[in-house]
Parts: structure tokens; C-alpha cells; sequence
DNA sequence: GTCAAGTAAATTGTCGACAATCTACAGTTT
DNA sequence: AAACTGTAGATTGTCGACAATTTACTTGAC
């Protein structure tokens, strides 16, 4: 964003540090099963594996303890989190009242601009429902939906908070290993809200919201009791 | 809360690390304003001044970035963050979303535990404005209650929001320099959520932590204005 | 056999040093 | 004078080593 102007067609090459690389790395193998939940972290395994140094992995660390994935003890180190079916049911508390609150905002600061971006991620939803992509795809793809709609509200600080209520989210729905609901079902459940925002009908936006994260709630919390 | 119990009533000495001290001088220090906004936050030069290694002074500049006192720039370093009257504004609206949903929750599950704790914490907001103590403490006692709410609300993530939500907010009245509004007075604001509660009135109660918060952003907005 | 104390290995916490990067200023060209 | 280039100083990024702490194991007493 505060970056000059390329001159010329370049693209910007990998200008990110050592310590965003290992974590995005860490993230990944949490997010993806490969450190089972309640796993030891250790600094130095890591550290070897990737061929740096215990200090960037140190920081790296610290990163996803913000994130929440992992955890930290004092003299004992880094922990990858375990999630209970209550935590996880609390993050869908906190992601519901984050979200009515950015569809109230939406349904008022309704423009163009914000129609077309939900309307294609919705019809992107349907896209790789139609073609059976892997879980992680369609994960992500309803993520960036409600991302969109966080954005969309005019107030970063909504949009700060989904980001790690949607890094937990993932991670828990992995951990499932399987979609909680039939994918074009997925894609069907978002187009009232879209609608109702269209409308500026602020109640049934909400109402509409409201519907879609509880019942999305209720199917997630159930599959993960089974695995507890 | 996750500690051992002792044995006796010896209470634990120290056992916070050298990174939670740091992180903690440094953000007295920014919150109290020794640091102002847009300052260079020199790893070196903290190192030299507190008399440690720059790696704990870097992991305690990580941990303030996650509570939104700092921002790092690579390979440029922290700086203290600047607050704008939008991010404050919207700093607020996140507030209201978190606080409504709070007490919608604390209206279903009262108990008698949390009427005592509550009504106690306001006898004290009472007792802080008529013995005129510092700002620092009239506030701190403000955000206890809103603190020890969130803590009742039996959802630890509506907790951990608030306090990153707590931190920002006091360092943002610490800037304005003043409080915003009659000691007597804000304490006194906190009586119609009390007694809405009390009564499992969720509607009433709504009504009265909007508009508490709201009449605090909109004191503190333009108060903030002034400044900029 | 169980429990406690002691000890050794492994791991985290901290440090000082060097490498990579940025910033500021001087020198050069147009 | 304005803009680009080059260099020196300062600051962050990364590293390997040592100190402090925890953990696992062994030893010994009851």
C-alpha cells in the first residue's frame, strides 16, 4: 500500500521476512493436521528442519500465539492449541456478534461497488461447489465471503478480529476433516443475506445473518463432539 | 488459571518473564504518553536503558503489536502507533458490538455472584470519583467493569477481545489527556445496566449499554478532535 | 512396591557479535 | 538548482553460544 510506484512492469519479489516465511510455514502444518493439536513446538527441531535459527522461529511463534493456534508456557515453550467443543463454540458466539454488527453497517452503507464483489464471491461459492474442489478451497472460499462483508463495513476493527476468529475457524473445521454441509447448499445459505443487504432491509439482513452462523454453529459443533 | 495451587499462603514471586516485564514498562510508558505517538521505538536503545539483550526488548515489541500499542515496519523497526479520530471511532463501534452481545448473554445468565461482583464494582467507581484519584485510576476502574462483564459472560473470547479493545482505549484517553466526563456522572451511568440485568430485561439492557457506550464515543471523539 | 531426593539430558531464555538493510548526507552530473 | 549516485553511519535481522529452567531418569529410603 505505502510502496512507490514500479516504473516498469516488475513485480515485486518476495520482500517478506524470514519470520513471516516460518510462520506461514508453522500455520500451515498446524492448519493442515500435520502438528496434532496439543503438540510440542520445539525451537530447535524447527529450527533444524528449516535450516535457521532458533530466533526467527521464536517470533514466528509468538505470531500464531496471537493468531491463537498455538500456545505459550513459561520456560516450557510452545504448545499447538487444543480446541474443546465449548472454545469452539464460543468462537461462533464472538464471530456473531461480530457479524451482525458489520451487516448493520453494510445494510446501510450499500454501494455498487460492494453488490458486485459479494455477488461474484457468491457465484464463486457455486463455482467450486460445481467442481468438487478439495475442502481447503471451498473453506477459504466461504471465508472470503464474510471477509468481504467485514471489509466492506468501513471499520478495519471488525475486519482485524474476523481475520483470527477465521484462522481459529479453519483450523477447527480441518480438524473435522470434512465439510460440516453439502457445498452447493453452502453457496444457497449465502444468498438471502445478499439479498436482504440488497433491499437495505436492515432487520432481515441481520435475521439473515444470524440464521446462517447459528445453523453453520450447530452442524460444526455437532460433527466435532463426535471426534472428542 | 492454569498454576498450580500452593500449598501455603505464600504468594508466587517474579515468575513472569523478562519479555512480560519489558512489555510491561514499555507499554506503561506508551500509554502514559513518555512516548509519543510516531516515535521510533529503538530496539537498541531500550536494550541499553533497561539494561538487557535486544531479544527480549524484540519479543516484547511483538507482544505490544498484538495489542495494537505498536506497529512494526521491516527492517525499520516499532514505532508507536498513531490513533486517528476514525480509529477511535471505530475502536468504539467494535466496543458496542462486543458489550451488546456481553450483556445480552449476562441478561440470561445472571447469578448472584455476578450482581455482587458488578454492584461491588460500581460502589467502587463511586468511591475513586469522590475521592478524586488520578485519571489513570478513575479509568481503570471504568474498564473494570466492563471488564469483570465480559468476564461473565461465560465466553472467554468476548474477554479476550475486550481486553485488546482495553488497551487501546485507555491509551487513546491517556492521549486526550483528561477525562471525558464527570467522575460522579460516569459512575452513575453504570446504574441502568445494573438494574436492567437484574431484572433479565435483554432489550432493556441493550438499550443501556448502547447508549452508554455511545454517548462515551461520542464525548471522546470530540474531545479527540481537538487534538488533531 | 511406592515415594522422595538427586542427577543428567534436553529445552527454553538470554546474550553479544556479525550480516543485511535502511537513512542521511555528500558529491557528481545535467 | 534539481536529480541521481555513492558512500558512511546507524538500525534491524539473524546467528551460534552460554545460562537458567524443566524434564526424565536413577538412586535410595521406608
Amino acid at each position: 500500500m505505502t510502496e512507490t510506484q514500479p516504473t516498469s512492469g516488475f513485480q515485486q519479489l518476495d520482500r517478506e521476512g524470514l519470520v513471516q516465511r516460518v510462520a506461514k510455514i508453522l500455520s500451515r502444518a498446524i492448519v493442515s493436521g500435520k502438528l496434532a493439536p496439543g503438540a510440542r513446538l520445539s525451537e530447535s527441531v524447527v529450527a533444524r528442519e528449516l535450516g535457521v535459527s532458533r530466533a526467527p522461529v521464536r517470533e514466528a511463534a509468538r505470531l500464531l500465539e496471537s493468531s491463537g493456534l498455538v500456545i505459550s508456557e513459561p520456560n516450557r515453550g510452545f504448545f499447538v492449541r487444543q480446541v474443546s467443543a465449548k472454545a469452539l463454540n464460543d468462537l461462533y458466539g464472538l464471530r456473531l456478534a461480530i457479524e451482525i454488527a458489520v451487516v448493520e453497517r453494510l445494510a446501510q452503507n450499500w454501494n455498487d461497488e460492494i453488490d458486485e464483489t459479494l455477488t461474484a464471491q457468491v457465484a464463486e461459492l457455486h463455482r467450486v461447489a460445481a467442481e468438487e474442489t478439495d475442502m481447503f478451497t471451498q473453506v477459504e472460499a466461504d471465508m472470503q465471503f464474510h471477509r468481504l462483508m467485514c471489509n466492506g463495513s468501513d471499520n478495519p476493527k471488525f475486519l482485524q478480529v474476523f481475520e483470527q476468529i477465521a484462522i481459529e475457524t479453519e483450523f477447527s473445521i480441518m480438524l473435522i476433516g470434512r465439510l460440516y454441509d453439502d457445498p452447493t447448499r453452502i453457496a444457497e445459505t449465502h444468498e438471502p443475506i445478499l439479498a436482504a443487504l440488497r433491499t437495505h432491509d436492515t432487520d432481515a439482513a441481520v435475521k439473515a445473518i444470524s440464521y446462517h452462523i447459528s445453523e453453520a454453529q450447530r452442524i460444526v459443533i455437532d460433527q466435532f463432539r463426535l471426534l472428542e
